[in-house]
DNA sequence: TTCAGTGCAAAATTTTTGCATTACG
DNA sequence: CGTAATGCAAAAATTTTGCACTGAA
């Protein structure tokens, strides 16, 4: 199954550690030793992480943080715009470091998920909010399922994914 | 709260009843009254419907069906492709009728859903997906996440959830 | 009549909250 | 020191399951 990976450059990690502290600070939020380790397991986590993913990795370091802390402070990460929450079908809330954020189309029939990115898109998206009301977009999610060339029939049709 | 309308054709509700027949025939599955209740329901229902919306709906005709009920026949409705789940961040899964497909922004503050469309967002869809390799797109899901001007703070502003 | 389907309530899951205690500033 | 934040456990909220009873075929 192909699975996209997308680690945020270490330019970005700065810049979001950046936006977190500011956001602690413009809320007059405590700098705590238990906030630190979460937001920076979260962080480094390269994936899509679970709360239990995220509690278990924090655990490591410091053994007596507690599950309320860890949703607490992935709420605040989400309200500053660090994490973006996505559901998936397995009934478990998991987070995705803003700016690893990626748009996605999928194969259904051979699931290889490839990302991709469209200027074009986010400007129409942020028109088509205007116009609905004046709505600031402050995320979003985009999939396209779709059929590679193999899986349509074309002659010759290849799937990228087993090219070269 | 606010739902945008979009009301699948009545053909397309017909097709869709016919389909759910040939499910229930085809997987040895009883007719019962209520199912019979919930599948009419959810298909006469024209936004995303949670379950407690379509539970209270169905109780309207039929007063004593349960909650299991519900859950287990919107689990059929699912595998036999009429509902399609949506999670949005509300915490509560909504179901949406198959055919009647639309794109989704929702106020993260005030929890309002409206559904909109654009031509060109989905032209360019397919102009990424062809780029991309020759894909074509089945089917798609977009959601923008958004703020409505009265929860930006902006002096006047209003959400379109409680104008008129 | 038979057994799939239902309703209820209890269990399982996931997330939130109340409150005494800890520790940041 | 004062009070924001934590940890724990209890409460909510959502979904699933067990089981005796009902009703479709």
């Amino acid at each position: 199954m192909g699975q996209a990976e997308h680690s945020p450059t270490r330019e970005i990690l700065r810049r979001l550690k950046a936006q977190w502290v500011e956001f602690l600070r413009s809320h007059s939020l405590n700098t705590t030793q238990q906030r630190e380790n979460i937001v920076d397991a979260f962080l480094r986590s390269q994936e899509h992480v679970s709360i239990d993913q995220l509690l278990a990795r924090v655990r490591k370091r410091n053994p007596k943080v507690g599950y309320a802390t860890v949703y607490r402070t992935l709420r605040l990460l989400v309200e500053s715009g660090l994490a973006n929450p996505r559901q998936f079908e397995d009934g478990q809330t998991r987070y995705e470091v803003a700016g690893a954020h990626h748009d996605h189309l999928i194969c259904v029939k051979c699931n290889m998920i490839l990302e991709f990115e469209s200027e074009e898109i986010e400007r129409l998206q942020e028109q088509v909010a205007a116009r609905l009301g004046g709505f600031r977009v402050l995320r979003h999610k985009h999939e396209l399922y779709c059929l590679c060339p193999k899986a349509q029939g074309i002659p010759g049709g290849h799937c990228p994914n087993e090219k070269e």
